[in-house]
DNA sequence: CAGTTTGGTCAGGTAGCTTGACTTCTTGGT
DNA sequence: ACCAAGAAGTCAAGCTACCTGACCAAACTG
């Protein structure tokens, strides 16, 4: 704290932010009645086609998790109610993930929050410095996600 | 992708932001002779007095982590070479951790690949917005952190 | 209509943390 | 000077969120 020269590591930096984030997010999600969605269940809300469904192999590869472990987060939130699995029409292997009304509801108030919390961060330290930290790590992770 | 209404969340932009650096790291780490160093080890490196050593409580306290957790990677550092534990001359019950000659190295190589990889995003994104990134990050994780 | 690929599941394993219980030593009140 | 309370560190056990590997059934491919 007193060494001016130190520059806090920029892993623990992010993942302190991201910390902040996570806690708000299911501190209100659990207000809002969703107590029992948790991060993991991210893997899912996060990249679901809420309109149409998508497929257990879909939400894998969109977020970069195992079919497996995606499955059981599907399998944990279809148990609370959140989605509902259907037969694929087109495809006897697959089964298409859709949302219950329920499952709606949480992920639009997942986004909800996200943009709240953001919004409080703008108020805290200033909406250019929030909208540049998100730009910048838009635009890393983008670059280092087409090397891999 | 196609949604321009779609914000990335938060949490994961900053975790891929995050492991793009630690792949970075541990990678260089690796090609600099450090291929035994793991993130885990980060609560020691990342907070010991390089100078005096530290105690495993304070490493524990400044990291966020349990003494527990701290002690383990603690343990597995003095077995690699990276530490020394000595007695406290002040106080019986504690023992001081300080860097060898190699975990003094170590831990300057990682501080400077941290320097490396913020300065190629720099180039890759831009200087501005790299350093946008960190002073928001930096002023969001301490007005979070002090109200915990 | 065989051979390969793909969607999904089952089983088992592991890394990286946690909480809880304990020992040893120090500290502070009386 | 003593004893209660607290702090430093360790041991043991457990949990969570992932992973790899093996597998089945259905679908594509020639």
């Amino acid at each position: 704290m007193t060494d001016l020269t130190y520059q806090r590591p920029i892993p623990a930096l992010l993942t302190d932010v991201k910390n902040a984030a996570v806690g708000r997010l299911f501190a209100r999600m659990g207000d809002a009645g969703f107590g029992d969605v948790r991060e993991g269940h991210g893997c899912v809300f996060g990249f679901i086609d809420m309109e149409h469904g998508s497929r257990l192999t879909d939400l894998a590869e969109a977020s970069g998790f195992t079919k497996q472990s995606v499955g059981e987060a599907v399998a944990e939130l279809e148990r609370l109610g959140y989605l509902e699995r259907r037969a694929c029409p087109d495809d006897g292997r697959a089964k298409i993930i859709h949302l219950t009304d329920r499952g709606r509801e949480a992920a639009l108030t997942g986004r909800r929050i996200f943009a709240e919390i953001e919004a409080e961060w703008a108020e805290e330290v200033g909406a250019e410095a929030v909208a540049a930290m998100r730009a910048a790590a838009e635009r890393i992770a983008e670059l280092e996600g087409s090397g891999r």
